[in-house]
DNA sequence: GAGAGGTTGAGAACCATTGTCAACTCTGTG
DNA sequence: CACAGAGTTGACAATGGTTCTCAACCTCTC
């Protein structure tokens, strides 16, 4: 019943890790186990799922959702941030604003709810992608 | 080539359209097409998923996804706000936060961001669904 | 009321994600 | 080392939300 079971290390955990390392952005499940196929890492796709599962709930991998729905995970700080993603190159910065988390709090329970989570993302072109067009 | 198209006005869109109204609150595609029927109106799946498509284009209708990715939609108020969610019974309140558009734009602007967009959604457990669970 | 073109719906198709389960691996013990 | 016990894996099936297909069906216009 406990969920600080054991999370044995093992070639393929290590290695869906280590794809996530490399990669540095938002990608989805299916697009590391390509890549990890692609780069002689034999992971079934099942595994890379489960594990993505198991290091999002350790809260060592951020996972968000694309426009039309399709989960995407990214190897984050461990401290709660939200992220600023350009359109055209996936680069994301992380950010805080201590502000935002203290105003989300406040409109909660000032209608009260409770169990209050929130997402927040922004979305935008960096400067490198708006130079390259126009 | 025109999006600007008829978009006619059929019993169909009709009946989708006044469920969306006495809802009230986000609701699943699926979850719509129930109510319909339960309530007599027939309209098919499919019929109900390009309804809510043109209306969520159109602007007249908001979309968010939940936690595990299913579409939810509602019709709000068409100036920018952001909700703040029910887990349980979906129940709706929109919220706007001067303070945090301006955080979000000062944000992107400082890591030479433009064309800037963002999403904020709070989800949490209202005080009803609260009470009847503890 | 006939033609043109948008609309509908039953069912198939799609596709990301999860479940199944027998074979396999790791770890600690004797 | 043998070995038991528990966690892990992967090919494959299954799920479930969403979209596609296409023939039949409305709606508007002339
Ligand atoms: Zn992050
Ligand atoms: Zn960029
Ligand atoms: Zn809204
Ligand atoms: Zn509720």
């Amino acid at each position: 019943m406990t969920e600080t079971g054991a999370m044995r290390p093992t070639r393929q955990r290590t290695a869906v890790v280590e794809a996530l390392e490399t990669c540095g952005e938002f990608r989805s499940a299916q697009d590391l186990h390509d890549l990890l196929g692609r780069r002689g890492e034999t992971v079934g796709l099942a595994t890379v799922y489960r594990t993505l599962q198991r290091l999002v709930e350790a809260g060592e991998v951020d996972l968000l959702r694309t426009e039309d729905g399709e989960a995407i995970y990214r190897r984050c700080s461990t401290t709660h941030h939200h992220h600023l993603v350009c359109r055209g190159c996936g680069r994301t910065v992380e950010v805080e604003g201590p502000a935002v988390e203290r105003w989300t709090r406040g409109v909660a329970a000032e209608h009260g709810f409770v169990e209050v989570s929130h997402t927040l993302e922004i979305f935008g072109t960096c400067a490198a992608c708006a130079g390259r067009v126009g």
